[in-house]
DNA sequence: AAGGCAAACAACCGCCGTCGA
DNA sequence: GTCGACGGCGGTTGTTTGCCT
């Protein structure tokens, strides 16, 4: 269904630079009044102006809690790491990153990271069909259990770093949305960028989005990491009866199971993508992922 | 100094999803 | 269930700015 354009244009409504008595009028009415209606805030602002045009005039502009100036290292990190995750899903990248906006970081994208990227021969894949193709889905897929697999890592490491048992990050293993209030819960400041991720916005229309690909049960490569793993978060003391320590122990166990069994399919995966990209891999190589392991517990 | 060019940024356009009548 | 209004989003375009010759 089509739709009408928002603007009337035979009302030859002011189009192009906004002027700062223009800008004046806009800020002033919605302090006073907030936007209400966009479409209305024009005649009632007295702009000669589309409702639209005052949107993004003040949501892109004027809206007093944007951070203007130039993008820090760790905003360009973000960015960069954001985009690999959800591509060009500017509001999504915006939200993890305050005060700035959507169309700026879109900006900053085409005119800057997308260049350097190039130089540095991490060029994105060819947009298009190929961006549907089943391996740039599956890409996404493994994406997302990765970034699940990292974040309960995460969650064991500060739980069991803080002394706390892991059972608030195990119970749930089986349901990412209860893990996910469970790692709020964990913790009000989430440990690291997987986890944050993982409890953002992002991460939930992940859940929403991209369903998880059924994991066949792979073997385990690495028991004897399994192994080690397993015996260092169990020798942790874990608070409460005996009975609930196995019953702990288990949980424990099964999540450990569980993302090493992430690792090795992921890493399995990495192999199959590792020359794609030009070795720019959103996954990270299996090295670093057991030093992960080694430095988390 | 002037013209050409590319980079940077602001703003526009059109499509989509949601909501209420 | 259908339709229209609305806001949001991503892609694209237009304008400005700065650099180079």
């Amino acid at each position: 269904m089509g739709r009408a354009p928002c603007c009337d244009r035979t009302k030859g409504l002011k189009k192009g630079p906004w002027t700062p008595e223009e800008d004046k009028l806009l800020v002033d009415y919605i302090q006073a009044n907030g936007h209400g209606s966009w479409r209305l805030l024009p005649k009632l602002a007295g702009l000669n102006r589309c409702g639209k045009s005052c949107r993004l005039r003040w949501t892109n502009y004027l809206r007093p809690d944007i951070k203007r100036g130039p993008f820090s290292p760790e905003e360009q990190k973000s960015i960069v790491q954001l985009h690999a995750i959800v591509g060009n899903k500017w509001s999504m990248i915006a939200a993890q990153l305050p005060g700035r906006t959507d169309n700026e970081i879109k900006n900053y994208w085409n005119t800057h990271l997308k260049k350097q990227l190039r130089r540095m021969g991490l060029d994105e894949p060819p947009p298009g069909p190929a961006a549907g193709c089943p391996a740039a889905r599956h890409m996404a897929q493994w994406e997302t259990a990765r970034l699940e697999a990292e974040a309960r890592l995460s969650l064991l490491a500060s739980s069991c770093s803080s002394g706390a048992t892991a059972t608030t990050a195990t119970t749930s293993a089986s349901s990412s949305s209860t893990f996910a209030a469970g790692a709020e819960k964990a913790s009000s400041k989430p440990a690291d960028i997987f986890l944050r991720l993982w409890s953002s916005d992002i991460g939930d229309s992940f859940r929403r989005k991209t369903a998880a690909p059924a994991l066949p049960a792979p073997p385990v490569k690495r028991k004897d990491d399994v192994v080690m793993i397993k015996q260092e978060a169990l020798a942790l003391p874990a608070p409460g009866d005996d009975s609930s320590a196995a019953s702990n122990e288990t949980e424990v166990a099964e999540a450990l199971e569980e993302y090493q069994m992430f690792l090795d399919f992921a890493g399995e995966e990495l192999g199959l993508f590792h020359g794609r990209y030009g070795g720019f891999s959103l996954f990270p190589p299996l090295e670093v992922l057991e030093a992960s392991l080694d430095t988390a517990f």
